[in-house]
DNA sequence: TCATATAATGAAAATGGTTTTCAATTTCCG
DNA sequence: CGGAAATTGAAAACCATTTTCATTATATGA
């Protein structure tokens, strides 16, 4: 079972910051502890929103500049989806893969997913190099059936 | 092997539009034209461009709104990669995925994933139900190699 | 073939999300 | 504790996309 990075704590998320040069400002603290503390996708405004609720004076512009922080840390990702782009969440930590509920948004990762073979007969067939992929998965989670 | 989406004809394009009900404009058939004839995901203002080569009163908002007519057409679907999600491409007939080239973003189609075990295990061990999937691949093509 | 209802167009304006600018504030190192 | 430098928030700028609306073009039925 690979760890949940759902479950990761506030200190070690900041002081990941800390060791990437960041300075632990109250309004950078603010929004990892709504991105460490949520398993949904959020998007900048309901960071935002969010945020406001423990520190009502955040910017929204500061929530774009931490955002970017907590995703060049490794600590959040970008989460596409149909509805849109503009999504933010803890990332895994090494190889997994999301899968989001289509109801509520709640998301999951997994790991496992062996597309070696896959990946050799595509380079064979396309003469292409593959260097990377994305897989997500989409379904409805067990309190929205 | 499967129908190659990028060989498809504007022909059969533009008699698919009509059977979906639109009315074959000047301006529509020339998106038609400049999206079934590239292998490139392109944003709306290179099929912009690409098309007033062709017709050169051709307005950024009908390329708007005839993408959007070939999308829900299914001849064309959004593209989603790291620098952006306002791609589109000429869409896959049947089950494929796509391999882009990061370099020059040349696409392929591939088909035969075959994730269904992985979706099982994912099913009972998250207790979601899955319902569909997203996989891209990216690399290096021939020519950019 | 022609007339007509109506879908589609293009320009301008509105919108909404994201980024830039900049003066004021806060952090953290010496 | 002091001060250099990063960070902040507000306003403005920016850019992609959507809406509005008067005009034009298409397809259909007489």
């Amino acid at each position: 079972m690979p760890p949940d990075p759902f479950s990761v704590d506030l200190e070690e998320w900041l002081s990941c910051l800390d060791r990437s040069g960041c300075r632990l400002t109250e309004p950078l603290k603010v929004v990892t502890e709504v991105m460490s503390g949520n398993r949904r996708a959020l998007s900048p405004v309901e960071v935002y929103d969010l945020g406001r609720a423990i520190y009502p004076k955040l910017g929204l512009v500061t929530v774009y500049r931490s955002l970017e922080k907590l995703e060049s840390a490794g600590l959040v990702q970008r989460v596409h989806q149909v509805g849109g782009c503009n999504g933010y969440i803890a990332a895994p930590q090494g190889h997994q893969h999301l899968l989001i509920c289509q109801i509520c948004g709640r998301a999951e990762y997994f790991t496992g997913d062996d597309i070696s073979d896959l990946v050799s007969r595509v380079e064979a067939q396309s003469h292409y190099t593959v260097q990377g992929h994305w897989l997500q998965l989409f379904g409805v989670c067990e309190s929205c059936k």
